[in-house]
DNA sequence: TTGACCGCCTACCGATCGGTCGGTAGAGTA
DNA sequence: TACTCTACCGACCGATCGGTAGGCGGTCAA
């Protein structure tokens, strides 16, 4: 997991678990599938990162750093914590569309991660979930927002967006077709909805 | 997964194969793992579900049909669609402590239905899934609900449900001890406020 | 020129996987 | 008694698992 010289085969080896891992979860993927996927020998994965669990580890740092800086990113962009809260919804739809692989991977980790917690005895996610809790704290102490639990409120957005992106595959076969294009659209609209009933104060 | 005469050994089966894969995954759990969990040869337990996916169909089975169930009950016991959603919702919160597994299991069967379902080709949960959006469209018909879609927001309920709940174990520690003790009853209520301000007529 | 290091390889390891096989004990039946 | 059926078992199978050992060619500093 320590950083590599060269970035060319270690970067694709994240690269492509992070789908595999998503797809299949950490017991469903061999390491030979992540380095045949790569044709590189197995070895070769092992010579990059020690352990199979270390590859893991390291696909889930990436990500985590990725979606705290994005919270950062939209912390530092707009002065309001209203504003900041409605970026942050649309973030959340944009990915889902742009990066797919996501809402699988942290399903999974959460699913997981009691397990393997004992073991690890840390959570990547911690700083993300953080941020978020912070822009409600700091909304609420100006005023802006309702006096709810922020750690729920964050729980139940997070909720309602990621399981219904991880169900779409299974039930789009109860949509018919020309609804179908319209529900990540409905979706985010009633997720804006959502928060503007529940946090924003009138 | 056809039904067996003797009860006991198969349904000792079913009932550890629950907790197990709910636990560490399909492909986290061996048939070992089970077959010594209640102490029986694994032979025998190829005996009874001729192989593992047969032993992880009759759990979603079991699973779905006791969910359908119980929301064909409280359609049956409460006339009116507004009667029926809360008691959905009191059902949800109830059950996720009596039964802490179903909400882990139906999460890793829609991370690994999308790959399952190419074999199977039939999803368990679908009429669970149509009892819910069933109860909205009566609502909505009768004139008590707001006009979103039903399969959206049944999507949206679950989930907000569901990933705070298989957070828990994971996000607790951010919680003050006294605080922790109250967040189940606030995610409760904070749900009811949800179908109340998103789905009920005023 | 040498030697340390690097990225990558083939070959191999013991452990464990899901599943098969032949057989046994006991209950039911004719 | 003889036959059948069910629940269960230990022994075994080929395949695959994560991981190790050792070697090969290239780069670069001493």
């Amino acid at each position: 997991m320590k950083p590599q010289k060269t970035p060319a085969t270690a970067e694709k080896l994240i690269e492509i678990a992070e789908s595999l891992f998503a797809e299949k979860g950490f017991y469903g993927t061999s390491i030979r599938d992540l380095a045949d996927s790569i044709a590189i020998a197995k070895s070769s994965l092992l010579h990059h990162f020690h352990t199979k669990e270390n590859l893991y580890g390291a696909v889930l740092k990436k990500l985590a750093d990725e979606m705290t800086e994005e919270v950062k990113a939209v912390q530092k962009q707009f002065p309001n914590e209203k504003k900041q809260i409605f970026e942050f919804v649309q973030l959340l739809c944009n990915n889902s569309e742009k990066k797919p692989n996501r809402e699988n991977i942290i399903l999974r980790e959460l699913l997981d991660n009691p397990k393997r917690a004992e073991k690890a005895k840390k959570w990547f996610f911690i700083d993300y979930f953080k941020g978020l809790t912070d822009i409600i704290k700091s909304g609420q102490s100006n005023g802006v927002f309702k006096p709810v639990s922020p750690e729920i409120f964050i729980l139940q957005l997070l909720g309602a967006h990621r399981y219904l992106i991880i169900s779409l595959p299974t039930v789009k076969q109860f949509f018919d077709e020309k609804i179908y294009r319209q529900v990540l659209k409905d979706h985010h609209a009633e997720l804006e909805t959502f928060v503007r009933e529940r946090l924003i104060k009138k």
